[in-house]
DNA sequence: TCCTGATATATTGGATCCAATATGCCAGAT
DNA sequence: ATCTGGCATATTGGATCCAATATATCAGGA
């Protein structure tokens, strides 16, 4: 895939999760490739690869919708992530932890655990916390030497709400958003304790449950219920 | 999607699956398109399209590979299926059965009761059991109700050896076979009585056990096991 | 007033063309 | 003999053109 193409797809993407392009609203070659200086050439492979992604709809037999998403479609695909990073997880337990992916996995847990340790939280703290998690999740999922396992679960986090780092933070709300993360430290602390002992039910449910972390913990510790940025 | 379009992805599909092209093969536009007799545009989506669904794979920079997959990869497409339609399976049963759908339900059991009931097989009977197992399938997908979930089965399904017809069936023992058809038609009705009961982790365990039948039962009935066609 | 049908327009799909570049081949040098 | 560099070729990506057709508009009739 070259560089034109590339960069259409993602600003794509980016111009829908950022509303630029509402839900519902109808997209034509033309007028895209206007707006982005490129010919249709590009835009065309771009609405058929988002399609297939999901985040376009066929409006009809011409053109396409910006597709959208009930707060049932966000919990079904959070429920997707979890079933799929559950059987990562539960074959990683099955076949065990090479030393290099516990050690990768020790590491990860330890910088979590710093991150959190002064029970603050601040802007950057958040971001940071990000990639601790994206860390984790990548590393579980690469470690559970699937590549089918892995593409389907890519698949799922081009829902922009299906990903593991869509945890909505609440930024005036961070000491009790800190709670919230504390929590989904300690739940990737469990997961990794549950794979190294070979436990691959409770690995699973412990993965489709800490799926739910992003979006359904909120009211534990008296946060709005957003599914929306 | 146009006509064309639709063809080149059907029959690079059907040649994938029929081994026409060979795991490995690469690919290049013009050829494709010389051999169906197209342009190259059709070939250029259908690529792309493929390539995303995971049948072929880039090849470097330029072109495209058939992918080859590995008995692991296979059971791995099984367990997805498995786990999002355990998924399905849970939904649909903690929210309930309309009527409509109970009564599907119960006449794609009796049919398949029916079908089964003087306990032979011959290749008619076996091609309306794939009918009846789809339509079984497709039920349960359908009324989950969730266009989220549906697609992903849908795009997993994509894979040759993933999808719920993908039963293999050796012609030449057929009364073993039989057996094999028996216990997933038993299986069905387990996961319909779940259903109906509200027990989600139920029907949500049968599916995923549900899922191997195709391809992990043969050792039961003394069948061969035989991961390709 | 609302439906129906014909015409006009917009938009897509497929083919072709051209430029960019990855890949393979061959020759020359070490 | 093997490696390196440059050249030739193959192949792709993007743009443009043309045909097909879906969609919209408008007029006429029920």
């Amino acid at each position: 895939m070259s560089q034109v193409s590339m960069q259409v797809i993602t600003e794509l993407r980016r111009m829908i999760s950022q509303g630029e392009l509402a839900p519902g609203e109808r997209l034509t070659e033309t007028q895209i490739a206007q707006t982005l200086g490129v010919s249709r050439m590009p835009v065309r492979l771009a609405f058929r690869t988002l399609a297939q992604e999901g985040l376009l709809q066929q409006a009809g037999k011409r053109g396409f919708l910006i597709r959208e998403f009930s707060e049932d479609d966000v919990i079904c695909g959070l429920e997707i992530r979890g079933a799929l990073e559950g059987l990562a997880a539960r074959r990683l337990a099955e076949r065990g932890l090479t030393d290099e992916v516990r050690a990768e996995f020790r590491h990860i847990l330890q910088d979590g655990e710093e991150l959190l340790t002064d029970q603050t939280l601040n802007d950057r703290k958040v971001e940071q916390w990000s990639a601790i998690n994206a860390r984790f999740h990548n590393t579980l999922v690469e470690a559970a030497g699937s590549p089918v396992i892995a593409d389907a679960i890519a698949r799922n986090n081009h829902l922009p709400f299906a990903s593991s780092d869509s945890i909505m933070i609440d930024h005036n709300e961070l000491e009790r958003e800190f709670r919230k993360l504390q929590l989904a430290q300690w739940q990737h602390q469990l997961v990794v304790q549950a794979i190294e002992h070979g436990e691959g039910a409770r690995a699973d449910a412990l993965m489709r449950e800490h799926a739910y972390v992003g979006v359904r913990y909120g009211s534990l510790f008296g946060l709005q219920v957003r599914l929306r940025p």
